[in-house]
DNA sequence: CGAGATGGTTACAAAATGATTACGGCTTTT
DNA sequence: AAAAGCCGTAATCATTTTGTAACCATCTCG
């Protein structure tokens, strides 16, 4: 989840365009107004996409992707471009590119494709991922974001809101909490649970207005 | 690579002309003039790619598209349909589908769309080059380079770091490292792992400025 | 109202975990 | 045969995590 798309666009207002529309999607954007940096972007960070204009000032956008694949550089390219000739769609394709759209276009089937692209290169997103309200765990990567902004537990806290999240609606017992996020057969004392919890809400809820975890006195703790 | 290609298309001339025109670009191809023995096939054959009507006799293309989908069955798919309106493209993909072309349509953009696919869905395991931000790992002749300059690194080393890039945003923990890059029936140490991921920092990122590999405190490792 | 019970908060030290370095047996290269 | 390289283990150091205890705050129920 949370994918990092790259767009190379020269029309100011149309890659702000772009960008604004990703964003709302979740997706990271890195824009450009041609190629010149963006080839050390690729190399620093971690890139799922690439959205390629073609006639761009200094360079042609379908020739940088060949030097992208002749490098070695593997990264799913979708052409955007006013290029809508046979010859020019044949050419982007063979220079790398794994789907091509032609301008005017519309926005919904830009992000159409580019989840497509993303399903099969990144994996299925929400598959693996489990949530609660805005929280949502990474079970693979082990990554926590709250309203989209990474938060970093420990691994005692992850699997404690992992057991508390997969167990909505259940009050969960200490006893219970001790048995499965700290394992069997050591002992622990009731209260190592309450300081858990503790650490845990200060780092999910550090202002203390959302209320994520509910005390249910005498008994334990609950998501709900 | 001789990919095997299944076609549903009720119009029987069209499908024909596909069949020839995907054949003469040395694909193995099946036809069918609606969704009865599809199932089937892809179940029995090593099928693929999808190419896929909508308005078909007794059943519509996408839902079928769906249903697979729900069995778990990923095969790629390129719809090709007259249905054109947004909110039919917009039902294709989320259905599942891979790409969308609309009739009439232009056959070289067919056979570029269907290798653009294939490029990326027909995994070529332990051929071509596999990479992350700026390091790439030849498979075939097992060098690595790092910002295009080639670094040495021992057979240890580079199974690790390949395990590593083919699972991306996984945390790797050292059991399942051990398992698969040292192989099953030895008995190492969990720290054996630490010393290696060690050995191929130092190789990969010797200023430490890089930071490819991460730590995952309690759990393992990862490249994200 | 008030005492006891329960949970929250904080501080601290022990334990756990990882990084780093050194060593030595083993294999490969020269 | 010597030299060099590889790699698993152990030892040491550094850092983070977390269990416990002590102390407050709040709730419950007679």
């Amino acid at each position: 989840m949370n994918a990092t798309i790259v767009i190379v666009e020269d029309e100011e207002d149309l890659l702000e365009l772009i960008e604004y529309n990703l964003e709302k999607e979740g997706f990271e954007t890195i824009g450009f107004l041609n190629t010149k940096n963006v080839r050390r972007v690729l190399d620093e960070e971690s890139v799922d996409l690439l959205i390629m204009d073609r006639n761009l000032p200094g360079a042609e956008g379908s020739e940088f992707v060949a030097s992208l694949r002749k490098e070695g550089i593997q990264t799913p390219v979708i052409y955007l471009t006013a290029k809508n000739k046979e010859s020019d769609i044949e050419e982007g394709f063979l220079r790398g590119g794994d789907d091509y759209m032609t301008k005017p276009f519309n926005m919904k089937e830009l992000l159409l494709r580019i989840n497509a692209i993303l399903r099969r290169t990144k994996g299925t997103p929400s598959e693996g991922v489990v949530g609660y309200r805005d929280i949502l765990l990474n079970l693979a990567s082990r990554e926590v974001t709250i309203e989209g902004t990474p938060v970093i537990l420990t691994k005692l806290e992850f699997d404690l809101l992992h057991t508390l999240i997969t167990n909505q609606n259940v009050v969960l017992d200490r006893e219970y909490l001790l048995e499965h996020v700290w394992g069997g057969d050591e002992i622990y004392q009731d209260r190592t649970v309450n300081v858990a919890i503790n650490r845990l809400k200060e780092k999910i809820d550090p202002d203390k207005t959302k209320e994520y975890i509910k005390t249910v006195r005498g008994v334990g703790y609950t998501l709900c």
